[in-house]
DNA sequence: TGTAAAAATCGAACTGGTTCGATAGCGTTC
DNA sequence: GAACGCTATCGAACCAGTTCGATTTTTACA
């Protein structure tokens, strides 16, 4: 491979020119840029991305750090993401936390001795030693899904109260009061939220006494709980799943105890599941607009990588608006 | 971020002597050692990658290049490799190339530039244009799953022939005789290979005539090319999909149909999918093992990527053994 | 005790870019 | 025509490591 030396002496100019003529052409003469260009494409030259962020002490990667690229969610949101940041001239690496808290920590700051430009980062921790190592990390990072109280960082989301609420109103109105939320894990900001909407919404219809247990955002977690609600004395007429996985989770226990949905008890999510009009039934959900979600995550990064100071002002925040999506997973009690 | 010159002095050594504790730690003396390591501890130190990789010529990072994320047998298949990678001490750079063989080649030359020290490649091109640009590239490259013909790069694929001759089988013993192929575009190695054990087995079985439409390895097309399938004068008994995500797009027209499978019409499909369970019905299928299938690759990329030459000797194979993996989607004629 | 061999350490050059300060060349202006 | 300001270009330093060849120190052995 060619080095930009090459390519000088080839257009009989100095190193410094062929730099400039790349990165700021207008300082350089048409006709030397012209010499230049033609140096370069003969030769093949491109810059080593290597030098170049040595120098500049930034890569031209950006990390996105999930939970579990299994969950469907994800990928689908890195492929808008992938597209937004080519655009802007990076490229995404993607890492996975496996949602813990350790993890999620030793790959930021593997990712920040890499030097990336910036990180997307759907959090998974909590508490203030969590807080501390994420703030030691001297990159920019923009929270996504779960916020970290505490932190100064740019965050978006969806409304995730509103989710919860659009589908207890949802299964209220279909005469269900015996609802059940399998919820997230609780020191995540977002399943809180879910469980608040949940509660208010009963609350607003009267009813004080709600029904919760802890699927913990996963599929295995939420099938066995499901398992204990579905067995017991007075089991619910209705579960609110709060993500996807544990919705997959919930059907799969159902149809294991010979369950029919909706017949026999009717389920909701939050968060869109691809091909889930194969599911069957075909689950009534919150779905996430997940090219706003990229659009405005990227967007608050990008900006901080281009920030002078990166690291000033207050964090910003952007909620997004959940769309319902009816399926057949619901049913007049 | 400290450098390894502040290590240096504070040690009170070169910093050469400090490069050498890192990294072959043999050739100094075992107090120097321990003064270094206590410095660079002090520092909080870590070598910066940028100018290890500048310097080596390669980075810490295996490219993989896949079609889609969407399609969960790549997020199972990452998560294996990430492990691997990282045991061997590197990180994977995912890259989707839409399966289309000019992007493809794109982000191949793309991950060269950035000095990838290795690329497991699931190739979506062919052709001797195509074969010549993948030579040019000056990194070692593991191709998966499909062949490309005419290289010598290493190759790990599961056997194509085999999985689709096992389902095959499995429908001619159920008495099934007018099976179709849902096959994956006829330019890719393996959906070739598939459409080969279909037609022997079928062969076997004395029926030479056999039906096969080109669903393109992709959801929407295999739904398509379904609905003429079912709507036509004599539709098929059963229909083999020759991947997971046309496996779904079947199932979905069946539906759109009103079709009952297995009741009114079988179907099997080679490649796992995550969940199946909770499909309706559970598709019967030929599952390859992805944690061998992620062993196998990057054991042959290391292997290159430690070598002097990386580029001598003829392109190694691995054939993976599938499993057959019973479901409901089918059902005696 | 002297010397050769081995071990430990160092300095400098190198990786391939970017960028700052210096300078050369040229046209204005008074 | 001297002084000045511009523009175009250059050389050298720098980013933060690695590595080669040289040098110093230690060890082994006669």
């Amino acid at each position: 491979m060619s080095t930009i030396r090459d390519v000088a002496r080839r257009a009989g100019v100095s190193s410094s020119t062929v730099s400039l003529t790349f990165n700021d052409s207008d300082r350089v003469s048409e006709e030397t840029a012209r010499k230049v260009w033609a140096a370069a494409r003969e030769l093949g030259y491109s810059p080593n991305p290597l030098a170049q962020s040595l120098k500049r002490g930034r890569t031209n990667l950006i990390g996105m750090v999930v939970g579990e690229l299994s969950n469907p969610f994800f990928t689908i949101l890195l492929r808008e993401i992938e597209q937004l940041a080519r655009q802007a001239g990076f490229d995404v690496l993607v890492a996975q936390s496996g949602a813990d808290q350790e993890r999620e920590l030793s790959v930021l700051n593997h990712l920040a001795s890499l030097r990336v430009a910036g990180i997307l980062l759907f959090p998974h921790g909590s508490g203030p030693e969590y807080v501390n190592q994420l703030k030691a990390i001297e990159t920019p990072i923009v929270t996504v899904d779960h916020k970290v109280d505490h932190t100064e960082f740019d965050f978006v989301c969806s409304d995730n109260r509103l989710a919860a609420s659009i589908l207890t109103e949802h299964l209220l109105r279909l005469g269900h009061t015996r609802i059940t939320q399998i919820s997230g894990p609780p020191h995540l900001w977002s399943a809180v939220e879910r469980v608040v909407g949940f509660k208010n919404t009963m609350a607003s219809s009267g009813i004080e006494e709600v029904d919760i247990v802890n699927g913990g955002y996963v599929t295995d977690l939420a099938y066995d709980e499901t398992m204990v609600l579905l067995t017991r004395e007075n089991p619910p007429t209705a579960i609110l799943a709060a993500n996807n996985l544990m919705g997959l989770g919930c059907l799969s226990a159902m149809q294991d105890l010979g369950y029919k949905c909706p017949d026999d008890i009717s389920l909701v999510a939050i968060d869109n599941l691809p091909w889930s009009e194969i599911f069957h039934p075909n689950l009534t959900v919150v779905a996430q607009n997940q090219q706003e979600l990229a659009q405005k995550s990227i967007n608050f990064l990008l900006d901080r990588i281009d920030a002078d100071n990166p690291f000033t002002g207050a964090g910003r925040e952007s909620v997004l608006m959940p769309k319902f999506v009816l399926g057949n997973s619901t049913q007049r009690l």
